[in-house]
DNA sequence: TCATTCTGTTGCCAAAACGGCAACAAAAGT
DNA sequence: ACTTTTGTTGCCGTTTTGGCAACAGAATGA
């Protein structure tokens, strides 16, 4: 395979040889062809590419300009082939991944150490941000996997597999709430609220739990990220509205405990897997939103 | 002219109208012979460049990174090809000049000035250093031109004009020295001599002069410019020895004076203009050469 | 000094690649 | 149901490419 002309490939060897002949035994062809070759190339580029010596050629000036774009040009087709080689079976180099933060904390590391080890030369792209983010990126094609949370139905997406996780409050064990095993959002109005900030709040799950009552919660802080509403939480400072993926390995270390929500029935914080309509993925991100759909199925709350 | 595969070109067109008879359009040749050219791409490659849609072509992840590779390419082209046309005609883009520093100063800026006026387009690389220095870039082919002092004899340079330049002593205006027309050796052993360092002094005219005589100097400085001995000597530090060439512009200036050697009778200070004996010189490098012939033949001293 | 051995170059011819034309199947728009 | 637009393929003539042999010129070896 090569992508640059033939006539290059001979240039090259003829200026590494500074002989005809000799460049032609190694490329294994006529010495005449690549004489051909040469003077085709200086005739139609108007200059001479070597000065004519005895004793065999050896490059002009133009020629030595020559020599070094067609050497890099031969650099950056070894790389490409080797690139596209490693792509060859997987379907792509690098899968482009958009979720929200609380996948990212553990069961995306996971979930792609494992892929890993069936595509070791498949990279990864992850970017997180909030949901109208993500389904920007899933359309736009700058993101080939997006999972989000509760999407608005999008034509120009397709959506994969869904599931509803546990929405409600998340306190320190030491908190008073930690003591009930449900809680009313109505008694959360004693304690201080660890919130999201607003750009994060406009279309979230608690903003829609919220909207259907008319408790008025008591604001301590508003945050950017997650990490940093638990931290607060952890920190006993307050109380805190989060899905039960946003704490799962908190939950597990015992830092935080978390309490569904009894009322109002809401239908929570759906997580959605999805990616482009009119797409077709890669191979390997084919497999790789096929195990992410299982792994999604598993975070149904048991029961 | 093209310099890439067609192939690549017909590819980079599909990718940008995204669809096979749009892009034969543009390039005026039939869609049959755009599709062959990209089937045998990805043949050859082993990997999809487009995903087929019903209403055209898309890029594939490989065809994205192909792409950027082959805008890149096609970049770089257009650019060689620009550099290449101005070397047309003149036969290189840049002319390598070695040269002592007395050139430097006065005589070589003017005259590449001239020479500009008729080749615009090319540039100059002007390495200015010692004989020896200078002879060695020559040989290796590191410079086209060479203009030294007192060179030796080498088979592999050619030397094309020589001039005789006066030599003799340099000192202020107010020095004692000024007063005569000629000067003896002799007469400078009175007075603290700035003289060139150890690398400067081998092989240069001083040395062949001292080598003639018993006379005993009494340095007071050894500069590795030139600049630095005229300085020193303006200043009426002392005496300097240097060629006629050197202080031209000071002596214009009247900041300094020179007095030519009267014994021991020596064959001075011969500037040669030189170039690689088994190089043919590009065409502008010619002209330059034939510029710089009549430019030191009217340095020989008047008389 | 002559013969040999390099060099690049050119004419002739076969093989391969390329491009144009027409036709086909499939899907989208009307 | 019709038209339009898409990519694709078979056929064929043209163009390009490469191999073989031979040539002219210059350097090298005996």
């Amino acid at each position: 395979m090569q992508l640059l002309l033939t006539g290059l490939r001979y240039f090259e060897e003829v200026a590494r040889q500074g002989s005809l002949r000799k460049a032609a035994d190694r490329l294994h062809v006529a010495a005449s062809a690549v004489n051909r070759q040469i003077l085709k190339l200086e005739d139609e580029l108007g200059v001479a590419l070597f000065e004519r010596l005895p004793r065999g050629l050896r490059l002009s000036p133009a020629g030595e300009l020559m020599l070094a774009q067609v050497r890099r040009w031969q650099h950056d087709e070894r790389q490409l082939l080797e690139t596209l080689g490693d792509i060859r079976g997987t379907g792509c180099a690098e899968i482009r991944i958009a979720a929200v933060e609380s996948l990212t904390d553990q069961v995306l590391p996971e979930l792609l150490g494992r892929f890993g080890e069936r595509f070791p030369r498949v990279r990864f792209a992850l970017h997180t941000g909030l949901t109208e983010d993500i389904l920007e990126r899933v359309a736009t094609g700058e993101a080939d996997i997006g999972i989000c949370m509760n999407p608005p139905p999008i034509r120009r997406i397709r959506f994969i597999e869904a599931v509803e996780l546990g929405f409600g409050v998340v306190v320190a064990p030491s908190h008073p709430l930690a003591a009930a095993s449900e809680v009313r959002l109505s008694e959360c109005r004693d304690y201080p609220a660890i919130l999201p900030d607003a750009e994060m709040f406009r279309g979230s799950t608690l903003e829609r739990v919220l909207a259907q009552s008319d408790i008025e919660l008591t604001p301590l802080a508003g945050c950017n990220r997650i990490l940093a509403i638990k931290s607060l939480a952890r920190a006993g400072l307050g109380v805190a509205f989060l899905n039960a993926l946003d704490v799962a390995r908190e939950l597990a270390h015992g830092e935080l405990v978390f309490r569904p929500l009894r009322n109002p029935r809401v239908e929570g914080a759906r997580l959605v897997l999805c990616s482009a309509a009119d797409r077709s993925l890669p191979m390997a991100a084919e497999v790789l939103v096929e195990e992410l759909s299982v792994a999604i199925r598993a975070l149904a709350p048991r029961g």
